[in-house]
DNA sequence: GCCAACGTTGGC
DNA sequence: GCCAACGTTGGC
């Protein structure tokens, strides 16, 4: 069992939007190293969703991986603003999983409550100039966040 | 809106 | 293979 957080900015998909659709294609990732995260993730892991790039950037819901890595639909849509054109049928670039939703939160849990836990402080959410639109969990840090929205 | 940090691109 | 230029991310 491995954790991860999934960041998203939520005036483009949100926890709400999540819990709508209840399962979604999580794709649009344009970053190797992300990508690589992605391909390593097993059925029945966790995510943690975070809200980035808006008034409270926090951590806000869960969900599991029900689809292990498959070429992201997107890279090959011209319409779609996740168009690779570099990419080819033959040979995709990028990857995307189907997660489902687990559920919300008890409360959000700012990147402010995350900076103050000590458990937290080698998370790489929080590592100086992080840009990783997904990135692993510790199983420490996991709980961690778990026991702040619970605060 | 600012700006630091980082990844990618492309000329050489 | 180097590295400057550029674009993007994301907290503040």
């Amino acid at each position: 069992m491995h954790y991860f957080l999934l960041k998203t900015e939520p005036s483009a998909y949100s926890i709400d939007d999540l819990e709508r659709d209840e399962v979604t294609s999580w794709g649009g990732v344009r970053n190797f190293q992300a990508r690589n995260l992605m391909r390593s993730m097993k059925e029945g892991d966790i995510c943690i969703i975070y809200h980035s790039s808006c008034a409270e950037p926090a951590a806000v819901g869960l969900a599991t991986v029900v689809k292990e890595a498959y070429p992201d639909p997107l890279q090959f849509d011209r319409r779609s603003q996740y168009f690779d054109q570099s990419s080819k049928i033959t040979e995709p670039r990028w990857d995307a999983v189907d997660i489902k939703f687990a559920g919300r939160l008890d409360n959000p849990v700012t990147i402010k409550m995350m900076r103050e836990d000590e458990d937290l402080s080698e998370c790489k959410l929080l590592a100086k100039g992080n840009r990783l639109s997904v990135l692993p969990l510790t199983h420490t840090e996991y709980r961690s966040i778990r026991l702040l929205s619970q605060s």
